[in-house]
RNA sequence: GGUCCGAUAGCUCAGUCGGUAGAGCAAAUGGCUUUUAACCAUUGGGUCGAAGGUUCGAGUCCUUCUCGGAUCACCA
């Protein structure tokens, strides 16, 4: 295979031509467009990011102040000269600001806006006012060339500023440049700026321009009061103890769609709300193996590896929790891990083949305690992301204030019609005192299908399901009271599962026993049945204290959370086939096709 | 893997009954220079996903293929 060339790569068009003439005569000009830093001030008591700026208080009065003024002006006339000079009085004493970023509008006038990523600011430059900063490693001024410099800036290209404060006319803050640095060329066209990029393919394969589409798009700005993402960064984590009232209005009502670049800042704030929550109740985080020579711990086909100086087969993990379960038997009484988990299985709107699971276990606490527990993590996690308790989601409310506990059989019968199914046919619960328990694996299998295909859909509003067959819970213990149900349950969410737990399994025999029925499962033809895990086996020889755990889909909770509809949109880089030019043959597998398997 | 939908300029999209390839944004040139999706004028930009077929003539109709999306089955 050859090596591409530098064009091939960039693929030369009009646009790129343009760039290329403005990089050439920059270079002219300056000595180098790809200076090794910028210094920004501090402003505002910390790195003076474009989002610190915006959100800077005495920033945010004067834009406050004009758009008062400006609400008492007729359309088209000015804010009065008086008023505006005291404001840009004001705004020049707290002195130059030096701001970086990249431009998110074409450089054509005065006026450009740059971004962080997150918020814009405005800068205006004026012919005769302002010098251009060589990149030469002492940064010399040259006032002659800094128009000529200026007119050579490219939508998409990052540059420095130094300058004064002030409000223009429209009432918007600005800076004023008296010192201009090129700190990075864009060589290729920015994407639309009023639809962003919209291919989806190119969404996920190069995420990266999707995000430059996303800051670049136009959007109304938050109101400058509360409410909005707080940008500023200063999360005091004590004021949060004043509890959002779930009278907040439910998050996103009304609202458009998140950019790509929120629905990500929104599933890091899941999970920070997460790590903190389980921190705060005492969880320690682990990190167990990635790469295992057992695929164990759940129902799923692995990705298969090799080691070459061990020169053994190994498994990109299934799930954690077998080894997790060994850290509770080694003393660590609250544990948890926050990270991915492969399978080897079918692409959809809410699988990938890498996905991320948080899962955690606590001694000495049953099932019930931990659906209360999960319910709590939940809610407060919803909040931090969204700022209520009602998420929309595809036109649905979704209530994380209330969650609803059934017993699978009662969800069954619930959907059936009336008659439909003998009660005898499912196993007894608590709440199903009528139905006998004949418990075989049969009847179970039946019950989980009538489930899956009858159920699982109808489920939107969080819903735990109880109550499972013990004979597919091989890993959950059962209920002393019907030793056919398992102490396990699932969460269902608009019909998808996002968590899974148990009264976990503590009997090494009754767990020997369990795996052995599932290498049977296997032998018969289930290449999902759990595999033995003998070291396992042991580990729980040595006394597991009774413990709970759970495992809950980060990447489907960030779907809800976000209102997308497809888990790819909630991945920053998901799974895609390789890329793969017209005309060539499909990237050489014909020598190891799966068709072994 | 099955079914359905899609691929046209750098981006977002029109393209009627088969008859010269279009718009907005982006780009270039000039003007303007406190604009708010800046504006005005001019210009350049296309292997219509690929290959084949029907036809005097194909972006448009047919076949095959590639890629993508939705959906069903499997799976969390």
């Amino acid at each position: 295979m050859s090596i591409p060339t530098f064009e091939e790569i960039i693929e030369p068009n009009d646009q790129t031509e343009a760039r290329a003439e403005h990089l050439e005569k920059l270079l002219e000009l300056t000595g180098n467009v790809y200076p090794n830093k910028f210094v920004r001030t501090k402003l505002t008591g910390s790195d003076d990011t474009i989002s610190a700026i915006k959100s800077y208080q005495p920033i945010a009065d004067v834009e406050a102040r004009m758009a008062a003024v400006r609400a008492g002006l007729k359309e088209g006339e000015r804010p009065p000269a008086e008023i505006k000079d005291a404001i840009n009085a004001e705004l020049k004493a707290l002195g130059n600001v030096r701001i970086a970023g990249r431009l998110t509008t074409p450089p054509r006038g005065n006026f450009v806006h740059l971004t962080d990523g997150m918020s814009k600011l405005q800068i205006y430059a004026k012919k005769g006012q302002f010098t251009l900063i060589k990149n030469d490693g002492k940064d010399t001024p040259d006032e002659e060339n800094a128009w000529t410099a200026w007119q050579m800036i490219d939508h998409g290209d990052f540059v420095g500023v130094d300058g004064y404060l002030f409000v223009t006319n429209t009432g918007e803050v600005s800076v004023h440049v008296e010192k201009l640095q090129f700190l990075a060329k864009a060589m290729l066209p920015m994407p639309d700026k009023m639809h962003g990029i919209e291919d989806p393919e190119i969404k996920q394969r190069q995420r990266y321009v999707d995000l430059i589409g996303s800051s670049l798009q136009v959007k109304a700005e938050p109101p400058a009061s509360a409410g909005g993402t707080n940008a500023a960064g200063k999360v005091s984590g004590d004021d949060e103890s004043v509890s959002i009232s779930t009278s907040l209005p439910p998050a996103d009502a009304g609202g458009s769609a998140l950019t790509t670049r929120e629905v990500f800042e929104r599933r890091a704030k899941i999970i920070s709300s997460m790590r903190r929550f389980l921190e705060d109740h005492g969880y320690v985080e682990v990190e167990t193996p990635m790469l295992t020579p057992k695929a164990t711990g759940a129902a799923a086909k692995p990705f298969e590896t090799h080691h070459n100086a061990l020169d053994i087969k190994l498994y990109a993990r299934i799930a954690p929790e077998l080894y997790l379960k060994r850290l509770v038997v080694g003393g660590f009484e609250k544990v948890y891990e926050l990270n991915r988990n492969f399978r080897n299985e079918g692409i959809s709107y809410k699988h990938n083949p890498e996905f991320t699971m948080l899962e955690f276990y606590c001694a000495y606490m049953d099932v019930n305690g931990m659906m209360d527990f999960c319910e709590e993590l939940l809610r407060q996690s919803v909040e931090k992301a969204t700022g209520g308790l009602v998420a929309e989601y595809e036109g649905n409310q979704i209530d994380f204030g209330r969650f609803e506990r059934i017993t699978m059989s009662e969800a069954v019968v619930r959907v059936s019609e009336p008659g439909a199914i003998a009660t005898g046919s499912l196993p007894a619960s608590k709440k199903n005192p009528v139905a006998t328990a004949p418990g075989s694996d049969l009847l179970d299998r039946e019950l989980l299908e009538r489930f899956e295909s009858d159920v699982e859909q109808t489920l939107i509003q969080p819903t735990f399901i109880i109550d499972f067959p013990k004979s597919i819970s091989p890993l959950s213990k059962a209920d002393p009271m019907n030793p056919q149900i398992a102490e396990r349950f699932e969460l269902f969410i608009n019909g998808m599962e996002v968590a899974n737990g148990f009264s976990e399994l503590n009997d090494p025999k009754e767990q020997y026993e369990r795996f052995v029925d599932q290498m049977s499962e296997r032998e018969r033809g289930d290449e999902e049945a759990m595999v033995l895990d003998e070291d396992y086996i042991r580990a729980l020889s040595y006394g597991m204290p009774p413990a709970a755990g759970i495992g809950i889909g980060i990447d489907r909770l960030t779907m809800l959370l976000t209102n997308k509809h497809s888990i790819r949109d909630v991945i920053l880089f998901p799974h895609t086939r390789p890329e793969k030019k017209d005309g060539e043959a499909r990237s050489g597998g014909e020598g190891e096709s799966e068709s072994g398997d």
